[in-house]
DNA sequence: TTGTCTGCAAAAACTTTGCACAAAT
DNA sequence: ATTTGTGCAAAGTTTTTGCAGACAA
């Protein structure tokens, strides 16, 4: 079974190289901050918020600001680099765009994860939705408690 | 087609008698507030928003307060009797808790929509759900763009 | 009467913005 | 040299909390 968190260091490095392609065919310019960012939410499994994402950063660039995460998380995702999670929280959580994914979520301890559900991503939208409107992306988010949770009692 | 905004009133009379008895089951008193926010989320076909539900309340009861919207859409919450609509924004938007449903929502305006969707419901969940856990809920954010904002240009 | 709920006020949590200097192209 | 981005500080939004009096049971 292949996890997504097994992401392979080539393709991250791919990943990676056309988010730098991205970033100056736009005229978005390479900063030390941003390539972090970017970088720290590729490798990142958990969709992390923007303060998890600030406090991980501050290892290794103790000078950067929370204001300049939030900027960047908003110039990324406007360029479609990155995506929030839908989930009903009030704390925004992020993630690095790459192939379709699902998403469950722990009702316990918050945790997001991804998985890959291909019978879903190959269904029919229903009938209504064209009578709604032009409906570009459907995702599937799973609520229920992790195994880790389960264990806990 | 039976759109999920045609929902007659022998239904949403039935559900708030079920809410009343929820209510004296579980020792939440029947406020005139937690009624009404009750009542106005079961008749509300567009998910609002706390402030949103707090303007409309105040019409009817203009001493409402936005804490008691708030602590009552807490509440309410943690008994089940309303849900949070997964979206990614940073504002909640509620609902009643009705039957199974999905939420196109437009990336212009920000409406959410209620969409049946039985094919889905009906869909056995990816292997890996039960490795990840026990999963109580599954649900389908489609994203797009709605019909009015679509003729707007 | 008893314990919960409300409104008020204040605070907390989360996110955005203006500005002057720094860095990227 | 030019223009965008950063860090700092301040402000804006959204949500939560403490408390004294009001209300439901």
């Amino acid at each position: 079974m292949k996890s997504s968190s097994t992401l392979d260091v080539k393709m991250v490095n791919g990943l990676f190289a056309e988010f730098e392609l991205v970033c100056r065919r736009i005229g978005l310019r390479l900063t030390h901050q941003r390539r972090e960012i970017y970088r720290l939410l590729l490798n990142a499994g958990d969709h992390p918020s923007a303060e998890t994402l600030y406090e991980r950063l501050r290892q290794e660039m103790p000078t950067i600001s929370l204001d300049t995460v939030y900027r960047n998380l908003h110039t990324m995702e406007t360029h479609d680099l990155i995506a929030r999670v839908p989930t009903g929280k009030s704390q925004a959580r992020f993630e690095a765009k790459r192939g379709t994914h699902h998403h469950p979520m722990c009702s316990r301890c918050g945790e997001i994860t991804d998985i890959q559900w291909e019978i879903f991503d190959n269904s029919e939208l229903p009938d209504y939705a064209s009578f709604w409107g032009q409906v570009t992306d459907k995702q599937a988010t799973l609520t229920g408690v992790c195994k880790k949770c389960l264990q806990k009692k």
